[in-house]
Formats: C-alpha cells, structure tokens, sequence
DNA sequence: ACCTGAACACCGTTCAAGT
DNA sequence: ACCTGAACACCGTTCAAGT
C-alpha cells in the first residue's frame, strides 16, 4: 500500500526515459551534435554513465527519440482548415525551422529516415496531396519526392550548421564557398561561375520555398485535367 | 642526376595519397563505412597509421577524396548532344546508381555538400537547365531544387543499406517498415496507411526518377510562355 | 622527406557489485 | 527494479624516433 503512494509520488530527480531525452536535447542544442557523450549525459544528470542503459537501448534509440520529439512538435499544430499548397508549405517551413534551430535533427533526419518522425512528415503533406486531387496512383511518388527534398535540404543545413560550430560564420563559409568555385576553370564550370554570383546573396529559407513550390508546381501540372484549382503555387514569395 | 631518374621510377608500392585514397575506397566497398579506420588502413597498406596523415590531412579530408573521385567517374562523360532533360535524367541516374553501388558517397554528399564533388554535379545539372531555356534568375533555385532531391534520396540510400549491412535485407527492411506504419493509428494516420500498401513492391530507381520528373515538370510549368519545348518529362516510366 | 609504432585522450558499451 | 563506476575494446590523432 505504501508501496504504492511512495511510486505516485516519484521524486522529480527519478531517472526516466524522458528526463534522459530531454537532457541530451539541451546538451545537442547547447554543444553541438559531438558534445553529446554518454559520460557528459551521466554527469549532467548526476549519475552513472551505465544507468542511461537501462533506460535507452544505445545511443542510436536515444538520438532517434530527441529526433521524434522535436519533429513531433513541429508537425503536428497545422491549421486543419488551410489550402493544401499553404499547409504543404507551412509543414516544410516547420521542419527546415526545427532543422535550423535544431541541427542536429537534420543529421539524424537523413541518417535514420525509418523512425517514428518520418510518418509524422508523410502524413502531415501526404493529406494535403490527396486534399489537392491528386490520383492515388500517383500519392507516394509525389510525398515521396517532397519529403526527400525536405531531407536534402535538411543535410545541407545540418552541414554547413556543423562548420558554424567549428567557428565559420554564415557570410564567411558562403563567401569561401563562392571564392573556390569562382576559382574553377570557367571553360569546365560555366554555369556554376554564374550561379557563383548569387551564391553570397541567397536567402536559404526563401531558396527553400522555391523549391517547395517548383515541385507544388510540377505536381499540379501532372494533375488529371479538369482537377487543377487555385493558384500553381509557383510565385516567388517575398516575406 | 640519380636521384632524378630514381624518383621517375619510384616503385609502385610508394605511399602516396591516391594509393591512399584506393585502398581507402576497397574497405567502404568491401565492409562499409565502419570499417575504415586508420589502422584498417594502414594494415592493408603495410605501413603505420602515423604515415598516412603525411599525404591526408585527417579522416574528413580522406573520405571526401574517396567521395570525389567517385562522383568524378560518374558525372563527367554524359552525352553533351543529348536534349536536356534526358541529359539530367542521365546525371541524377548517375549519381544515384554510383550511391546504389557506393551508399557511404551517399552519406558524404549529405555530410560535406560543399567538397569538389558538388561543382560537377551542379555544372552537369544546371547546364542543361540553361540549354532548357529556364531564366538566369530561376537557375539557382532550379539546380538547388533538383540537387537537394537527389542528395535527399542519397542520404535515404546510404541509411538503408547501413541497415543492409546489418544483416537485414531489402524484402525485410520494407516488410518492417511496411508492418510498423500500418500498426499506427488509422484515424491519425489515413495516409500513411495506404502509401503502406504500395511501400513494399515499389521501385526505388523508378521513384527517385518519377521525382526528378516531377521537379522537371515544375520547371517546364514556370517557363516563361513560348519557350517550353519538347515533352514536359512528367510521364511515369515503367521501364 | 618520409615512415614507424607506441602513446594519448578520448569514445560507446558492459557488467559485477551495490541498494 | 534500478543505479554505480570501473573496466573493456575500441577510436582518431600526435609525436619522438628512426631511415
């Protein structure tokens, strides 16, 4: 009996699954992706580094679950009522900004593309899709190409995220990265010379957009005729 | 004078990097990314760890040499001839079946996007997005579009034959993924229940290439009118 | 100039021993 | 049932010492 009011009334400080994830978001968000030891977890959480084994399997389940939780918050409060094309959009934007304040989801996004987050992505576009007519036939093609650049922008992030770390700025490491390709033989490398220019410029979220939208747009083309509605979703959108 | 021509004929088992970066590549092949470890490597090449960080600067350095010189084998001889669209189905099937025989380059490219590798992958693309008649102010987004999808599927690639190598097969690892999303709740999950259905039968060639079409018909779509040409590249190939 | 291999400072994971 | 922390089997990288 008393068993049972002293387990109800858990102290807080009680090891758990939970406290554990949390703890090594923080430690992810506050050093990075290599800060994350279990011993630098044992010591924040004031315990042996073998007690976190008997909490999470090994460290791949502990970084698929601090993946899964920060995707879940994002994922799932989207306006149930919006257009199709604005929440595909909404949903993409949630994850690129979980991505960009949380790096090392982006990491753990393409290197685990199985776990429990990923149906979270699939279903919250996948609805829209079929909310937009496309053909059942045609609906894991579609999410599938969406999510899978969702994920290749989310590498790309979590990357040049992980050089920030080592002391680079944005304007330093996207000049660095003009600079070598300007420096390409511009008989070979004509088009990457032009694009060069541009290059320093860029706004990564507005770029991201656009591509969310080229592949809206090429989506809505290949739409059986007579189901197009609304807007293609092509326009640039500036704010 | 001796000196000179004994160098010319410097034997063939001299350490160098490219020898380095060989036998580098045999062990990712052979075993996967696990494998590569600089003792690994030194014992294949009969030498001591230490002597190898004289011609490579660190681990990185030497995985994205191994990367480019995969990607260069692969880019490079691409038919200039060919109509544009065909071209860049060509370049992303390219990079695809390199990373299909190759999953650790997938797990490079997602990691180190700026490396050498990226300029030829653009340049091959982008050309061809020039000869297609898109505007210079859409080719940025357009090449970053179609490349983050392709280094999307990458990465996704490189995962699952992470798993592969664990022991788990194709049939498996889908059957397994197939079986988890259609335990999800049906009422939160209508999508991802019936994308399940398709999940284990499909095609993973014939997506990424349904995917690079689709993005190609969003690029067709936002062509400035009068200028489209040929197919819209949009039709599902079941070949 | 280039190679050797022991040594250093770490890892993730296990496991006997405790409560 | 859960926690402790030393120990194991590794890593990448460095560096004095050799040729």
């Amino acid at each position: 009996m008393t068993n049972r009011t002293q387990r109800a009334e858990r102290r807080t400080d009680a090891l758990s699954k939970e406290r554990i994830v949390e703890a090594a978001i923080a430690i992810l968000d506050e050093s990075g992706e290599s800060a994350l030891t279990f011993r630098a977890l044992a010591a924040r959480l004031a315990t042996g580094s073998g007690a976190i084994y008997w909490h999470v399997a090994n460290k791949d389940d502990l970084l698929a679950a601090a993946t899964d939780d920060v995707v879940a918050r994002v994922v799932t409060d989207v306006d149930d009522g919006a257009e199709p094309r604005a929440a595909i959009r909404t949903v993409a934007l949630g994850v690129f900004d979980a991505i960009d304040a949380h790096p090392w989801v982006g990491t753990q996004l393409t290197r685990a593309p199985w776990l429990a987050a990923m149906p979270r992505i699939f279903e919250a576009i996948g609805g829209r899709l079929q909310a937009l007519g496309v053909p059942e036939r045609a609906w894991f093609d579609s999410v599938s190409a969406l999510v899978n650049y969702i994920l290749g922008v989310a590498g790309q992030n979590a990357a040049n995220a992980r050089l920030h770390a080592h002391g680079t700025g944005r304007e330093a490491l996207l000049g660095a990265v003009a600079a070598q390709w300007a420096r390409l033989d511009p008989a070979r490398y004509p088009f990457v010379h032009r694009v060069a220019e541009q290059l320093p410029a860029h706004d990564d979220r507005e770029q991201f957009l656009a591509g969310i939208d080229l592949i809206l747009a090429g989506v809505t083309a290949t739409l059986p005729a007579g189901t197009r509605t609304g807007s293609d979703g092509s326009r640039a959108s500036r704010s």
